[in-house]
DNA sequence: TGGTCGGACTGTACAGCGTTCACCTCGAGG
DNA sequence: CCTCGAGGTGAACGCTGTACAGTCCGACCA
């Protein structure tokens, strides 16, 4: 059970290694080839982790929702609405720092069922969309926000500040001001366009 | 110069026919090769009338937002805010009646200048957005909406109809009601927001 | 008419991709 | 000691975008 130079291979390994190398080099950059060398084995060797490369990158934006969902739950302003905005900071914020981990994340449709809660393990995106629409149900019981569906609102919100992520992510002019600007804006319109 | 079976290829031919492709069979099963076959020709002549698959794949991008902007100057309601609120139909609707003409338009990031009225050509991205532009500055000229900086103010629509767009095409749940529903209630809260 | 020039196209090739499959090697268990 | 099986290899298939040399044909000119 002493690893020699080279590390027993496992799918966690090949997973983060898979990740690694999107931050690193961009997605389109990751290929089974250049990963397997990175990780001093052939190709085909990979297929015993990973049932395709589609199963790869898709368990990669599983991880990174998870770590979205963790940064979500790290914020607990007492003001809901407060706490909504960090939201979508924080989900911008996370497209920035790592776009081509952010482009993973979408480039299969992640499963975004109602979250409803039987025993059964939720996709990740799922428990990352939760998050807000807590804060949401309490702004609304608080008198904060217009009573509405929660979940077209949580939509709304969603939708919104993904729309943000993706524009700035297409990376014309915006410096760091100017994309907090629109944050902002965006983020201030809707709230004043929900609330009471 | 009487065509024989096969008409003289030109570039426009090969673009056309990449957008037929693209739209028949999806954006990821457009290759030169194929695209060769369908005109009777071998790959490598293409590059007599594009210059990679790249160019070839962001002029098809280019027509389609001329397209668009073609559908948002036929809408001339009186109201600025009616205008507005079709606008984002009008982008949603044809997100979801051209999904990979969609994508293929946001595949490479367009060209998104401020248009300062130089003699020289605009980007159809460009002028694409300029359109609502117009129906902002209406709007606070006729003072229903609250006075801002009227880009500020597109961007945060454009953002926000752009994330729907994107989300929808995500393709979980939404039949047709659900989406009108989605994008209803994600204008009237924004143009809420924005009113005076 | 003969000849040449040039544009359009072909065939071939290279490097790389995801994926499959037959094979091999090596360590552990009986 | 021998066998078995997990885990890895090498080669291969069919595809991709792209480069390059050659070829064919129609137009123009002497």
């Amino acid at each position: 059970m002493v690893e020699g130079t080279r590390e027993t291979l496992t799918r966690d390994a090949v997973v983060s290694a898979a990740r690694a190398m999107i931050e690193r080099d961009g997605l389109d950059a990751v290929s089974l080839r250049r990963l397997a060398a990175k990780l001093g084995v052939t190709a085909p060797a990979l297929y015993a982790y990973v049932a395709d490369k589609g199963d790869l990158l898709r368990t990669v934006a599983e991880e990174a929702f998870a770590e979205l969902t963790g940064r979500f739950q790290q914020i607990d302003d007492d003001d809901p609405l407060e706490r909504l905005r960090a939201y979508s900071q924080v989900y911008v914020g996370f497209a920035v720092e790592q776009p081509e981990l952010f482009r993973t994340m979408f480039l299969f449709p992640p499963e975004l069922g109602v979250s409803e809660p039987t025993g059964a393990e939720l996709p990740a995106a799922t428990r990352a969309f939760d998050v807000p629409l807590q804060a949401i149900a309490d702004a609304m019981a608080a008198g904060l926000l217009r009573e509405q569906d929660p979940l077209l609102v949580a939509l709304t919100l969603w939708t919104a500040t993904h729309g943000v992520a993706d524009v700035v992510l297409m990376g014309f002019g915006f410096d760091d001001a100017g994309r907090d600007e629109l944050v902002a804006t965006v983020l201030d319109t809707i709230l004043r366009g929900l609330r009471s």
